[in-house]
DNA sequence: ATAGAATTCGAACGTTCGTTCGAAAGCAGT
DNA sequence: ACTGCTTTCGAACGAACGTTCGAATTCTAT
């Protein structure tokens, strides 16, 4: 709060004055950075049908906003299990609505193309592969948000699309999906 | 530091006789905890010839070892970034060794198939995906670490091994590896 | 049994943190 | 100018934190 006071030029108690408290102020960030992402990702998705396409503008819209908000993202990654009961039921709806949108898809890439693995399994390595940049992109190296998330595209769908052969004895439990 | 006194049974000025700080005790605890991951890898690889056999072997290390100690994970996750400029260098020479590792099992499988991506961002996405584990994995609900370990060896090794179709424009900067 | 070293601990230190409070300052409408 | 409401702030409170210190206890070797 004290980072926050002398960032804002706002005193200490004055920030008081507008968030009732610290938690309540993450908790209405929080509620922001996913509400935007989720209504940004709507707005790019309408129209666009084809589910590979749809697949790959989830992909950069994540990366995207992640990108242009590092900081915060990084903070969000680490805050993100601190709110207490009241206010992470709220937030971690949105998540879910979120998380549920990406399920959609990659049930739809299985129905379409008759494929077999678990959604669950899929959806949350997309998910590590994509958060995980906040870790490790450096803008003076690194590509930009488009040009990663194309290649991110390339290496999830083509291992999504069973065409190469497979192992012994695979897919155990969960071909179906569950909480996040 | 009250936390591990509680936990240990021995009093908070004990801790203190055996480790000076805080940031030593957790310098302590990364450099172990990495140590042992590349020590144990290290061991699984030997005599391991096929290149892709030694990709799974890896994720199959790194998953095992996040799942057995999920809750130790949980926080040297959380701090990475913390330790100061001495104790730091130390312990980012074994991640970097353990990086390079990787770095290495997909230069030889982009040599021996003649494959085209980003190594760096292969490897990236691989720890993304497979650090991402900590935060979702459900041992009432998700396989063990050797199923999800095939799992996301199909999907990585599928998804490396260019034989789809590709997209317009791929490939920007970044074909050979820089820093994680 | 005793000396000396190794180990353990209660109590406190200084600092940082989230938060509160009363007073001051700014602003509106009359 | 005066009233009443909104906004801002310095100063402080209590709790939690990392750390220290001197005394007490335990261990080991003679």
């Amino acid at each position: 709060m004290r980072d926050l006071s002398r960032a804002s030029g706002m005193s200490l108690a004055g920030l008081y004055y507008y968030f009732e408290s610290k938690e309540r102020l993450l908790y209405l960030i929080q509620k922001h950075t996913f509400a935007t992402i989720v209504r940004q990702l709507k707005a790019r998705l309408g129209g666009v049908t084809d589910t590979e396409e749809r697949i790959r503008i989830f992909i950069l819209n994540h990366l995207e906003y992640f990108l242009s908000n590092q900081a915060a993202m990084k903070v969000l990654s680490h805050e993100a299990e601190v709110l207490k009961n009241g206010f992470a039921a709220d937030v971690a709806a949105i998540k879910r609505e979120y998380y549920k949108i990406c399920v959609g898809l990659l049930d739809d890439l299985k129905r379409e193309r008759g494929l077999q693995f678990s959604t669950r399994l899929a959806v949350l390595s997309l998910f590590g592969m994509m958060n995980w940049i906040y870790t490790w992109h450096n803008p003076r190296i690194d590509a930009d948000a488009a040009s990663i998330a194309g290649e991110m595209g390339d290496f999830f769908l083509r291992g999504v699309m069973a065409n190469g052969k497979s192992r012994k004895g695979a897919n155990g439990k969960g071909t179906t999906s569950v909480v996040p």
